[in-house]
DNA sequence: TGTACATCAGTGAACGCGCGTTCACTGATGTAC
DNA sequence: TGTACATCAGTGAACGCGCGTTCACTGATGTAC
């Protein structure tokens, strides 16, 4: 098993999953440009060589592992359930909220926001990754819009206003380090009107 | 002149700032690790070689670059008058925000915001670069606080919350690349109803 | 004020190192018969 | 169902290349006398 052998494609396609799923935490916990294909290979328990197999090139890996992240965080806004009448209600972004603005998203980088981890790395990381993070970025906007529901009058306007506000506060607070500006950063936009209406929006 | 020789203390003092300015608009242009010494002392108009007679690593230049860039933004916001009465008035506010959130702040990279430029990437710098984003951000957070001035009761947390919308407003933007998204987000932010009394703050 | 010399900013070549990528090789997989 | 063989995932060494940093050298500066 440790030494070399062809792979199932079973085994294949859980060898790419954890590749990507590797690179989604590393690329995250410490940059574009501070993780190596080779850093990824080993943490997902293999050797650099077969890298290739796998993808044409390390803007592919990135392409897939933002991609990945955005959909990973995206997903916990989805609606779980409706209230048995006539429309959804927006379920959980209470809770996406609370813990996007929290200490614990500040220090585990590698499981958060990607826009938040390496926003302003990916206008140099090529086209590819950019058109990654378009989409990305779009679809959580709609998530949040949907998540907003009829709690605005303009959905999308407040998503957007809502993600800027976000992701503009975990990137602050994690560039200045841990202190009395961290915390006060985080404690101040939790305590923004708009802020404060999507923690106390409705969660099933 | 061209040619090798030593520079009098004036004219290396020129250098000096030639390199921290080069290097401020450098690395907020194309970032902290797509940037190397030598790019730096090519634009600008020495060779490589000479850099470490000013500076005793990257780390070092990268410090002091992005505590030029702070100090450089955040002048705009310094009170340039007062109205002849018993208080001075919030100058360049609204002017600031305005510049801050346009198409040609996302497009002008190098002269503009270094948190928004490369904030994402300071927790990977080293513990002298995070220092200076600390000081930086404290230092812009205080000024856009005392611009703000009496339009907000708690003025430093109205400057927090500005400060972090504004910051991730420019990252998204540049995030998604050219755009319909883009420019929505720009406008939603615009739209914002402290960022709208930002706008409309007195200016001398 | 003039002269001799030590300093040191800047040059250009060189260093080691890590990175993305390539490649010959291995041997279980999975298919053709 | 069984057998022969082509495929290809993964290994480990190797490749260029660019980066941060070092160094011997140059010659005008600026100081000591």
């Amino acid at each position: 098993m440790g030494s070399t052998m062809r792979r199932s494609k079973q085994a294949t396609a859980e060898s790419r999953r954890m590749i990507v799923e590797t690179a989604s935490r590393l690329f995250r916990a410490r940059g574009l440009e501070g993780v190596g294909v080779a850093d990824v290979m080993r943490t997902a328990g293999m050797t650099h060589g077969g890298f290739y197999r796998h993808f044409p090139s390390k803007e592919a890996l990135v392409t897939e592992a933002m991609a990945h992240a955005f959909n990973e965080v995206g997903a916990r806004l989805e609606l779980e359930s409706n209230d048995g009448g006539t429309h959804n209600l927006p379920v959980k972004l209470s809770a996406y909220v609370e813990d996007y603005l929290s200490v614990k998203h500040v220090v585990h980088t590698e499981l958060g926001c990607p826009m938040a981890a390496v926003g302003s790395e990916a206008p140099h990381a090529g086209l590819e990754v950019g058109a990654s993070f378009a989409q990305g970025t779009e679809r959580l906007v709609q998530r949040l819009a949907t998540a907003l529901g009829n709690a605005a009058p303009t959905p999308r306007d407040a998503a957007l206003r809502l993600l800027s506000s976000l992701v503009g506060t975990i990137i602050i607070a994690r560039a200045v380090g841990e202190g009395t500006l961290q915390d006060e950063v985080i404690a101040a936009m939790r305590a923004d009107p708009a802020v404060v209406q999507a923690l106390n929006a409705p969660s099933a």
